[in-house]
DNA sequence: ATCCTCCCCTAC
DNA sequence: TAAGGTAGGGGAGGAT
């Protein structure tokens, strides 16, 4: 079966072969998936994660098995403390078996081990292990412990005599080899040899050989129809490895594929799909901050009936493009890239793949008009074409999305008592309140009021579903559309009779597994009973789908849910040619990641690779340069910290990318995806935090053996008090108790915390007292003084300063990239990326005085921030604008939104700054410097200068002092100063 | 019983 | 020409 389009919302009859986003992979072809998801066959599980301290023998037994513990580990560390000087601990992290006879001895190799940092665990846990060390392996050992690390001795003899964690992966024992690539290590001396050709070259040529490539490239080419992988390559610039007839030699497909250094933006700047999630992310961010102008109080807690609205604009890029792309009115009108005219014989009549130009491209949006001709979002333009030859194309105008769904969400944020940001173009309301307080209870009154408001604003169509639930909101939508109001209740629900698939959360897999049991409707759904419905579709989904079919839906607005993850994935233009092609492309995705948490100002600990993998027997995908029906793979691996820095992060990605052992000819998409993430209000508050760590040493001292010490479950433990442990007990209690992914995933305290009494619990942890209930109204009135890693340990130059010291010697290049177990990786990479990487993240002049308010000398239109406030007029007959009440939880917002506030802040007071304002803008800045975000530091001061540029002196000192506290943050960190 | 990893699915 | 991204809910099965 060709692959070919089916429609991402609602793929017609006999569509659907690929499926058009996220994971096309292999088990959605050509029929039946099962719905209750079960693992693959593929890698199986990653051995790496919490490698830290002994088994727990019993959950029960806390306080014994850290009195244990740590005496054991104190023994171990004072065995060889006694013996030897101390040393560089390069093995920090390392958690090491050793099997079999190995030269060095056991005994010697665990000497050199433990005395620089690692761990030794005489029994082999692939839970705790990070390596295991053995000459030579049995077949049956071999392919057991494929996954995992196994390293030669030789690899400790070499660390230690460089004094650096070497990638073990030229030490790796077992496995394909690469042909040519000895099979005997490289000693230390000839790593440097190639390190110093590699910085030769300067990334214009691709060294054959390990250092340069990293890894082996698998040997099983059976499948594969050339011999490419083996071909000497000398010149980067030599041809792309085409196998399929892409064209991928053609100069403008070429300068088009992931390979290219500055695809990852040229290709983000281009995608829809990419604007929409990061939109999510930001409205979710603007909607935080607009309640807290609107001084919205928590989400009104359901005193009488419920209503809930669900706003959505009408074909919203169809709409907005025609704004400033007219088209005659009436006229089927799509949004998408091709801008070329048809040509009737471009596609393949039978499939509509198309032959020629424009054919693959997708269609964002489509007017009503397109729909009854059957055009769908998320189609291929050629098969569009096909249904409707007068189709007419206009182009994306992203900018102009934002803008109109910024004032979207100025205007229903203000209005509703609660604002859920799903989409660009999508909220969800609850008004229960003010429906009742300002329309009398008409909420059809109060949808048409909104609806003109922003169709005043915008120029846009809005459509509102009414409901007592969110499931009822929505589905009235879809009977809104185009340009209307519906109100459904649960009678009028229960009367009509709907396809499972218009049901949030039933998609085209659901969908099919449904109708394989006859169950088609909602009525066949309330007919099943709920164990069969969970035997099709698992046991939350039938739970979930049994409710809505009666029309009963108890979920709630959530507008403050922290962010759990953040990630980047690309499928698309993504054809390597070498392990090397790979392995750069997964450094400046794992620089896109990081940039996006310093943005947010968030830090994670473990990082997830995805990997999308050509399926055997595939060729040319259907979509020009897209990722065609493939194999899913994903593995993951603990940061051992908290982390955003780009070189550690990248480091991780490319050890995963090598393990899963992908014939990077066969790479189709790459994702990466940082969790465990901070909870980000440990970092705001130092205060606070000092509050806690007297509680810390206190109940530290009260603890000891003898006294009680209750297991915390779970979900007692305050994550932010988990975060601010230091790094080592967290990796402990992630090892120990499994808990910390729990704790940090548990949302802040806020939720439950408006009980104290049903919340507020007292936990101890190894001593440590913590309470979690009162957190959030100390937070609240004491205001935030210090921003993020103020005081708190975790950033790795604390914990090697001496390290670091030896980096600031070194060219500012390598000064960026400090953290010691990932320096090696690092600087393993061409040079070409280090600079391409690094020059993101720092932009510096060398040392200079502190000089007095280095006043802007240019203001650059790319950085004109967006003036759009939320201080404009406010709506007629709504409450007056709040006061503005200055900037405070800074560390909450991402940068657009931070650059609003300190517009308002400037324009705010004609009196001058008020000191403390002065003092929360410094330090928020500060910590971005702090946070390695110099780029938004750079970016929020050029914006500061220029907001003060003509004003009076209490402005420009203020802005001057918050110069002087960012550059001094910059002179710590990289003996340098920013330039603005 | 519960956690963790590696998936799968959904939505815009 | 084309720009098939991503966060979050959830399940199966192995490890503990
Ligand atoms: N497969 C898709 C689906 C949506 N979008 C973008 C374009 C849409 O305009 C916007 C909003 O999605 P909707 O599902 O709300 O669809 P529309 O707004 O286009 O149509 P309507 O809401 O009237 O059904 O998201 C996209 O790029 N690709
Ligand atoms: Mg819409």
């Amino acid at each position: 079966m060709s692959e070919r389009y089916a429609a991402g919302p609602s793929a017609g009859p006999g569509e659907c072969t690929e499926y058009t986003l996220g994971p096309g992979d292999a088990s959605g072809v050509g029929g039946a998936r099962r719905l209750p998801s079960g693992p693959g066959t593929a890698a199986s599980h990653a051995p790496s994660d919490a490698p830290e301290g002994p088994v727990v023998p019993e959950f029960g037994d806390f306080r014994t098995y850290f009195g244990e513990r740590k005496r054991k580990l104190a023994e171990q560390a004072q065995e060889h403390a006694d013996q030897a000087p101390a040393q560089t601990p390069i093995f920090a992290g390392v958690v090491f078996h050793i099997n079999g006879y190995t030269q060095p001895s056991h005994y010697e190799l665990k000497r050199l081990l433990v005395e620089r940092g690692g761990r030794f665990l005489h029994y082999l846990s692939k839970t705790l292990v990070t390596h295991i060390i053995a000459s030579n392996l049995a077949r049956s050992k071999e392919k057991e412990l494929q996954n995992y690390r196994v390293v030669r001795p030789e690899w400790v003899v070499d660390c230690v005599r460089a004094n650096k964690l070497l990638p073990w992966h030229t030490y790796k024992v077992g496995g394909a080899h690469r042909p040519g690539v000895p099979a005997v290590p490289l000693g230390i001396g000839e790593l440097y040899a190639m390190r110093a050709m590699d910085d030769e070259c300067q990334g214009d040529l691709a060294i054959p050989g390990p250092a340069a490539s990293g890894t082996h490239v698998p040997l099983d080419t059976s499948s594969s129809t050339s011999v490419e992988v083996h071909r000497p390559h000398t010149l980067r610039a030599a041809a792309a490895v085409d196998r399929f007839g892409e064209g991928l030699n053609r100069s403008w497909v070429r300068r088009n594929l992931a390979t290219e250094k500055d695809f990852i933006t040229r290709y983000y700047a281009n995608s829809r799909l990419h604007h929409l999630s990061t939109w999510k992310a930001e409205m979710k961010d603007y909607v935080a901050l607009l309640r807290r102008e609107y001084h919205k109080g928590p989400p009104p807690i359901a005193a009488g009936r419920r209503v809930i609205m669900h706003a959505d604009f009408d074909c919203f890029f169809v709409s907005a493009s025609l704004l400033s792309h007219p088209q005659p009115s009436g006229s089927p009108v799509v949004v998408c890239h091709a801008q070329q005219q048809p040509q009737p014989d471009d596609y393949d009549p039978d499939t509509g793949v198309p032959r020629l130009a424009g054919g693959s491209s997708q269609i964002a949006s489509c007017n009503y008009a397109a729909r009854s001709f059957g055009v769908k979002n998320g189609m291929f333009l050629g098969q569009a074409r096909q249904l409707c030859p007068v189709l007419a194309t206009i182009p994306y105008c992203f900018e102009e999305y934002k803008r109109i769904s910024r004032d979207f969400y100025k205007i229903v944020a203000k209005i509703a008592d609660e604002t859920q940001a799903v989409s660009v173009d999508e909220a969800l309301l609850d008004v229960s309140d003010v429906v009742e307080r300002e329309f009398q209870g008409s909420a059809e009154a109060l949808a048409q009021d909104i609806r003109r408001r922003v169709f005043n604003e915008t120029r846009c169509t809005l459509s509102i579903g009414i409901g007592p639930n969110i499931l009822l909101a929505r589905l009235a939508t879809a009977k809104a559309k185009p340009d209307g109001v519906h109100a459904l209740d649960a009678d009028a629900f229960c009367g009509a009779d709907f396809r499972v698939r218009e049901l949030p959360n039933v998609g085209h897999v659901t969908e099919e597994c449904l109708a394989r049991s006859g169950i088609h409707t909602t009525g066949d759904i309330r007919a099943a009973t709920l164990s069969r419905l969970k035997g099709i579709c698992g046991e939350k989904t039938a739970m979930v789908l049994h409710n809505f079919s009666h029309g009963t839906d108890d979920r709630v607005l959530e507008s403050d849910k922290l962010r759990q993850a953040f990630g980047a994935d690309i499928g698309w233009g993504v054809r390597f040619s070498s392990q090397q092609d790979a392995d750069d492309f997964v450094v400046r995705l794992a620089g896109e990641v990081c940039r996006s948490m310093a943005d947010s100002q968030r830090m994670g600990s473990q990082v997830t690779l995805k990997v999308k993998k050509r399926q055997e027997g595939q060729g040319k995908p259907a979509k020009f340069l897209g990722h065609g029906i493939c194999d899913s793979l994903s593995k993951s691996t603990s940061l051992h910290q908290m982390t955003n820095d780009p070189a550690r992060i990248a480091a991780a990605c490319i050890d995963l990318l090598h393990r899963m052992d992908i014939d990077p000819l066969d790479i189709r998409a790459v994702g990466i995806q940082v969790q465990r993430l901070n909870s980000l209000e440990n970092s705001t508050d130092i205060g606070d935090m000092f509050t806690k760590a007297k509680e810390r040493s206190e109940g530290g001292a009260g603890a000891r053996p003898g006294a009680q010490c209750e297991l915390p479950s779970a979900s007692q433990l305050d994550p932010s008090v988990v975060d601010e442990l230091p790094e080592d007990i967290q990796e402990e209690l992630r090892t120990a108790y499994k808990l910390v992914g729990h704790a940090a995933n548990v949302p802040a305290p806020r939720a439950s915390s408006e009980s104290p009494a049903s919340s507020t619990s007292e936990v101890s942890i190894r001593g440590t007292s913590a309470r979690s209930g009162q957190r959030k109204d100390s937070t609240r009135r004491v205001r935030p003084r210090k921003l993020a890693f103020q005081g708190s340990k975790p950033r790795p130059e604390c914990t090697k300063p001496d390290l670091l010291q030896a980096f600031r010697k070194v060219e500012t290049l390598d000064a960026v990239m400090p953290s010691q177990v990932d320096e090696d990786v690092w600087r393993h990479l061409p040079t070409g990326i280090r600079r391409e990487l690094a020059r993101d993240y720092i932009k510096t002049k060398p040392p200079r005085h502190p000089g007095l308010g280095q006043a802007p000398t240019g203001f650059t239109a790319g950085a004109q921030p967006e003036m759009d406030g939320v201080s404009e007029q406010a709506p007629a007959q709504l409450p007056a604008q709040p006061e503005y009440d200055g900037p405070t939880q800074l560390g909450k917002y991402q940068l657009a939104n931070i650059k609003q506030l300190i517009g308002e802040w400037t324009r705010s007071s004609e009196d001058g700054p008020l000191a403390e304002d002065i003092v929360d803008i410094g330090d928020y800045v500060e910590s971005l410097v702090r946070g390695r975000s110099l780029v938004s530091a750079s970016s929020v001061l050029t914006y500061l200068m220029f907001c003060v540029r003509d004003k009076r002196g209490a402005w420009a000192a203020a802005a001057d002092s918050v110069m002087r506290q960012a550059n001094q943050a910059c002179v710590d960190m990289y003996d340098a100063q920013l330039q603005i």
